[in-house]
DNA sequence: GTCAAAGTGTATCTATAGATCGATTATTAC
DNA sequence: GTAATAATCGATCTATAGATACACTTTGAC
């Protein structure tokens, strides 16, 4: 469906909503936990801070974090740096001026999956993500 | 969406479908309407050859054509030599288990856009690729 | 101020998708 | 049976995605 970057970055990000509450966390946490190669996973992360999804801090206690609460980031964001199908313009069929204007025979039908991927990735945020009982065994003390 | 060669091939059969009623058609003439690398394409047309969707004949007169009517064969048919997305089978947001027992938060929401999709794939035929009045000014002489 | 922790940056390597080339085989026309 | 047509096949090339390596910089602890 998508590339596997863009998989590296939601299952990424997802970690790091799911931790939101503590300190950053570190990179290498994340590639173990979720399966991702470090050093690669280093170069997704940097590109999330240049688009301005995370913040991250250097030294000892530093890491990754998000820059907004989770429910302000939409998925859509965090997988834009990464992938050009979110446009999703040209006609796969072959009619290069399939539109409203001139349809191709399945422009309703196709429609209605381009739609319903691109309103998922821009209604569901990364709080969605994140089990909704947060922290079943979280005694004040 | 989908790679660069699965588009390549619906492009192919849509013209294919599209002219099911007169002689095979030449690769050469597919490649050129529907703007495809020749060479690529006689690989591509090769491998529907192979998994049965197209027959060829060689030779003056040759080319290639559906085996079955245009009505019977699935998209999910055309490509699935060439994508293995097809399967999309593993939760892209790191639930290792995610499924029925075990969903991820965005399960069901994720499943909407995959079986969209799917479905797609599953009940769109070759026949509804063409346009529905079938060669408007058909006169019988 | 030294050291270790952690992210940053650049260069490079590898695997795969996409594309090209040239020779070959089958078919038809003459 | 020769020549032209058109698909087949295998080898190879190129571009890109994915992955790795390593030196560098910033930060905090002591």
């Amino acid at each position: 469906m998508w590339s596997q970057t863009c998989e590296y970055a939601l299952r990424a990000v997802t970690y790091i909503a799911q931790h939101a509450d503590e300190n950053p966390v570190l990179a290498k946490d994340i590639a173990a936990e979720m399966n991702i190669p470090h050093q690669y996973l280093q170069k997704v992360l940097r590109e999330l801070v240049r688009n301005r999804v995370l913040s991250s801090t250097r030294g000892i206690g530093g890491g990754f974090q998000l820059i907004r609460g989770a429910q302000e980031v939409r998925l859509a964001q965090v997988i834009e740096p990464f992938d050009s199908s979110m446009k999703l313009e040209t006609c796969p069929f072959g009619n290069p001026l399939c539109g409203q204007a001139n349809p191709c025979p399945v422009h309703e039908r196709w429609g209605v999956v381009v739609d319903s991927y691109k309103s998922f990735l821009e209604t569901t945020t990364l709080a969605d993500l994140v089990e909704k009982e947060p922290k079943r065994a979280k005694r004040r003390r």
